[in-house]
DNA sequence: GTCTTAATGAGACGATCGTCTAATTGCGAT
DNA sequence: ATCGCAATTAGACGATCGTCTCATTAAGAC
């Protein structure tokens, strides 16, 4: 009766959370993938899909990246995050980002089951210990993640070896264009993000990864 | 009898800890400096220095940098970094990198007496909630400090610009030395650092600021 | 006094960057 | 069918980058 889709990038992990889903909604279909792009893919064909099962660090989404750009292109599914990361504050920026729940590896397949339970009847979830001690993402933070989210599919994936310090030709190699066609994107994610060159835009994006927020 | 150096930005802040030292050891002298550049040269002229107390975030140090210079130019001053930071992880590689103390701005006047006695004394002083839970740094953290620690003060100043996203026009005019320079100086950071270019450093820098340390 | 190193700077060189103009293709929406 | 937009590419241009060679000055070490 439900759709899912799970995606996470170890094997391993990825088959014990479609145990769950299989067990306890024997009637459902699930997609897979391990890398962003197939999430992506996937959910443009089943815009029905009742729950995405995201984990945080897969190829094309680290950090927040991939949360907000799949909130921005389906705001009607509902996004639970998988992850190893067990800190407040990494848990709070991805309730803040849209996600409707924080599952931590480390849970037990009852409480993952308990989890989407919530998750599937319209309520947020995040572990019991978290509960009262969410604290709401800073304002330059949503900023940023808004400029990302008017990004293209493309400019997107540009933006991803950006930020690893890749060449622009090397880019245009891996994505099979040429070099002119990553300029063309790269000058319209500076125009979008207000950085002037690469440089100012890896630092712009690096505040935007797990780190602890700094309190001078 | 005593020497101190009390380094950090915030007047108000470095008042009250010069009370504190002035009241427990009123024959003590103490240099104050509110930049890096500033504390470096009081101690070039003040070997002798018994504890320098070292704050986080002020010009020319954020984050674990300007510790890791010290260290380096001064392996036999023991430093106390003072923080508003209050999490394990900064605190623990505040330790890792040679810190005598990690006292935060919390702390009562009372208990930040007893942290620079016990340091004076020889011994290591952090809260003692995370006296029991201070973790190691990584080997790739410990590298990059060594790669950094070998760098000149006038490529360190550079490198500071570097990461804040400048052109080379920039840093020389701020610096007040031509361009070319900063075009020396940056290609000698980039070999001791093992970067090919200027956006590869700023990426490898940002993984030594004071964020959560990922685990996949 | 010699040697080393940090710091400075010029000039030249090729690579890379970022912008601009201009054009083509294809897809989805009105 | 037309409009807008994403994606693509080329060509040209000036700015910036990073390296290299060469040279000078000043400070510290032995």
């Amino acid at each position: 009766m439900y759709r899912f889709h799970v995606a996470d990038d170890h094997p391993l992990f990825r088959n014990a959370l479609l145990e769950v889903i299989k067990q306890h909604y024997p009637e459902s279909t699930v997609g897979e993938s391990m890398a962003l792009d197939g999430v992506i893919r996937d959910l443009e064909q089943h815009p029905e899909t009742d729950l995405l099962l995201l984990d945080l660090h897969m190829p094309g989404s680290q950090d927040l990246f991939g949360l907000i750009t799949v909130r921005e292109q389906f705001p009607g599914i509902p996004v639970a995050i998988i992850s190893a990361d067990e800190d407040v504050s990494t848990i709070s920026r991805a309730i803040g980002h849209g996600a409707s729940g924080y599952i931590p590896k480390s849970c037990s397949p009852q409480l993952i089951q308990q989890a989407v339970h919530a998750i599937l009847d319209g309520n947020r979830w995040v572990p019991e210990a978290y509960r009262n001690s969410l604290t709401p993402v800073t304002s330059e933070e949503k900023d940023l993640a808004a400029k990302i989210a008017t990004l293209t599919p493309q400019q997107y994936r540009v933006l991803c070896y950006l930020r690893e310090g890749w060449l622009n030709k090397q880019i245009g190699f891996e994505l099979g264009v040429t070099e002119a066609t990553i300029k063309a994107h790269i000058t319209a994610i500076f125009r979008k993000l207000g950085a002037s060159n690469r440089t100012q835009a890896v630092i712009m994006l690096s505040k935007m990864s797990l780190e602890e927020t700094q309190v001078s």
